[in-house]
RNA sequence: GUGGCUGUAGCUCAGUUGGUUAGAGCAUUGGAUUGUGGUUCCAAGGGUCGGGGGUUCAAAUCCCCUCAGCCACCCCA
């Protein structure tokens, strides 16, 4: 009989419990604060129609797994063929299509897995199968809008205890009027963001050697650029860069829309030093029309951005004659899992289970399943051992298993009508009488932040 | 998609100029210890040396191909 070797997909991975249980409880964080700020949640399937999701990003399109079934028994018509998700606010535009029936404006949270072909790079962050927990608002214009997808990118990384992170803030708008601005001629928009966007990592040397391979005058363009950066940043001068780029009335309008987002964010609650105005920032997506927005850490700068989002108000309407406007921001789960494993604050946790109920003799079977069911029903997470193993054992099991409590209830007990409770961590044992048990137990793990 | 590095036990690795039956630590299981974990001691199990081909009396070791993993770039969450 051949033996199939285990092994995941390249760039996929198994969740085992120890990495599931604090993994969860990111998720957890996110979703609350999505429901305090008012998204409603939203699902969608993990395969799509490939032409709803192709055509609007072309580099990105290559990078979409699509689906071939081994047997295939007809050939596949570009209408019937079908591919993952390759992320979650395309699925999102086709339902806001789709459904005339959802509220405007729609607020609504997703947390799922997509899918991209490129290759994996775990010290990156980067994966192939990889969560995704998105925010949008879809139905108004308002900078509002914007503002609040930035407040709330703040809150969960302030909730998650990052320290020190940096929402960088532009907007497609003022780029394409920089661009202008520049070269003349807004068709150099694409090639000029992709060059500026390269700079933290080549430095300006490097990116007038790119300006000069796509035909955009170099010297012009690093002056203009450098400029900006000294009026950007952490406390941005808005005044003093309306006065760099003139008269342009896409540059102009474009920045109004930022110092707007960028003043309802600090009211949000949003501290100065983790929001900076980055002409720099470009972003690859070709759907992002307006204010356009990523977080990085400071601390980890190969890693790459946590959060990445902005308004894209066109993108409706590819599956729909109604233009719908819209504005949203894409969390990276695995991205944050890395960075607070990378921070050393990412910790494993074997089981959530709270007590085990020793298994002593054979006699004293029904009465630790009486204990468990009690427990149960006052809401402790219990686990029974199910052999007559020694003590040795199960303590052990305990042990490794992080599990705070164990509960005897061995002959002595019983005839007394109590039951031994030991703590591992502080190895003191008591005894309570058995119809105290949930109580004692919850009062202590209460104490302990459990 | 481009470039580079690395593949030996579940994990981390050692393995001499090619030389007998491929080792260690950790982990696992059992025992020392039949009412109680972490330490210690003893023992055991666990290997297609990533896979295929070649050179050789002889290959974990040298050569070729291939696969996988990692790193940087690209791009992004």
């Amino acid at each position: 009989m051949l033996r199939i070797e285990p092994r995941t997909f390249r760039g996929t991975r198994d969740f085992l419990p120890s990495e599931l249980i604090p993994r969860r409880r990111i998720v957890r964080v996110i979703e609350e604060a999505y429901r305090r700020y008012g998204f409603q949640p939203l699902e969608t399937p993990a395969i799509e129609y490939l032409d709803v999701l192709t055509g609007k990003s072309e580099e990105n399109d290559k990078l979409i797994y699509e689906i071939r079934r081994a047997r295939g028994d007809a050939e596949e018509t570009a209408e019937s063929a079908i591919a993952l998700r390759y992320d979650l606010t395309v699925p999102l535009a086709r339902v806001a299509a789709q459904y005339a029936t959802l509220p405007r404006p729609f607020k609504r949270y997703q947390i799922q897995p997509v899918w991209r072909a490129d290759r994996p790079q775990p010290r990156q962050g980067r994966y192939r199968e990889f969560v995704q927990c998105d925010a949008d608002i879809l139905g108004t214009e308002s900078p509002l809008a914007d503002a609040e997808i930035l407040a709330l990118t703040h809150e969960v990384l302030t909730a998650l205890d990052f320290e020190d992170f940096r929402i960088r803030l532009s907007s497609r708008k003022f780029l394409a009027g920089l661009a202008h601005v520049v070269t003349g001629d807004v068709r150099h928009f694409g090639a000029f963001c992709r060059c500026l966007d390269k700079l933290d990592k080549i430095g300006w040397d490097g990116v007038e050697s790119e300006f000069q391979a796509n035909d955009i005058p170099a010297t012009a363009a690093r002056s203009l650029v450098t400029q900006l950066m000294a009026t950007g940043g952490e406390s941005p001068d808005f005044s003093a860069t309306r006065k760099l780029v003139g008269s342009n009335a896409a540059a102009l309008n474009g920045l109004a829309e930022i110092e707007t987002v960028y003043t309802a964010a600090l009211d949000l609650g949003v501290s100065r030093r983790s929001l900076a105005f980055d002409a720099t920032l470009a972003r690859g997506l070709d759907y992002y029309t307006g204010a356009i927005f990523e977080t990085v850490l400071p601390g980890l700068p190969h890693l790459g951005s946590l959060t990445g989002g902005g308004r894209y108000d066109g993108l409706v309407a590819t599956f729909s004659k109604e233009n719908v406007p819209a504005t949203g921001t894409s969390i990276g789960l695995d991205r944050i899992q890395t960075a607070l494993t990378q921070l050393e604050r990412f910790k494993a946790e074997p089981s959530e289970t709270q007590v085990l109920i020793a298994r002593f003799d054979d006699a004293g079977v029904a009465k630790s399943l009486e204990l468990a069911a009690t427990l149960r029903r006052a809401g402790v997470r219990v686990e029974i051992w199910y052999d007559n193993d020694r003590m040795k054992k199960q303590f052990a099991f305990a042990d490794q298993q992080q599990i705070p409590f164990v509960a005897v209830c061995g002959p002595d007990e019983r005839e007394r009508g109590i039951v031994s409770v030991k703590n591992l961590a502080t190895q003191q044992q008591v005894t309570v009488p058995e119809a105290d048990l949930a109580a004692h137990l919850h009062a202590a793990l209460a104490t302990m932040g459990k």
